[in-house]
DNA sequence: CACCTGGTTCGACGTATGTCAAAATACAAG
DNA sequence: CTTGTATTTTGACATACGTCGAACCAGGTG
């Protein structure tokens, strides 16, 4: 899904979407962004579905192969929908299957903002 | 597999926690501890008092120095103990007012589990 | 075409969550 | 002990969220 009018932080260049929690009060904007992305994770489900899609070998996984987690497809295809418009994952369709990947500049700054902020 | 039990040596009551999310799927008992932590960061006013707390001078703040949030006052206290219960925070009364400071080795895990899953 | 399988969307339902005003608690100072 | 300030708790309310089954859409195969 080319749907990305979601967050500006994909591009190559990656300025982190925020300054680590430590450095200065978020503004309200800020957190209004970054609380997306944390809250995105914040539901066990969502969580496991993440991490099967990002430790699959090849870095990316189709919804067969992740969707066993306890609750049911649709519910499975909700979650990855959320973490889809989260800016987590992207997910393309090959023929029959689709596949989901994570998005990992992403990441890398969600990681940034908490490890300077634990380092500093 | 990392088989380290010794990491915290800091603070009682901090589990190690999870594996950085791409290492392997997380199991249902590590998601559901681990979203808890997330979720306390996934609304925007607590992500603001929580970086308003670990960014203020002394590494501590009391509750009237961060409570300029937009949210009355009950609001902040509500969200400032749903902080404390996810283990981010922790407080003191000293007098008339009550000190929240961040847990650092709390912070510093949750960084891993996304940086090392950014970098790997 | 009809049919099957993988996946998403829809509609509904119960529960959790964020919010506030009002009441309650804790402490300091008269 | 009474008043005043700082913070939490309570009670109520609207909205958001997670979940499911049913219906729907997309491709592959006969």
């Amino acid at each position: 899904m080319s749907n990305v009018k979601v967050l500006p932080l994909l591009e190559p260049g990656v300025e982190p979407c925020c300054p680590p929690l430590n450095e200065r009060p978020l503004t309200a904007e800020e957190a209004e962004r970054t609380a997306k992305m944390f809250k995105a994770l914040g539901d066990p489900v969502r969580l496991r579905l993440f991490s099967a899609v990002a430790s699959h070998q090849g870095g990316e996984a189709c919804v067969c192969d992740i969707s066993d987690v306890g609750v049911s497809q649709p519910t499975v295809s909700h979650h990855l929908k959320k973490l889809r418009e989260a800016g987590l994952l992207s997910s393309e369709r090959r023929g029959t299957w689709v596949y989901y990947r994570v998005e990992p500049s992403v990441l890398a700054a969600m990681g940034q903002i908490l490890t300077k902020a634990a380092t500093a």
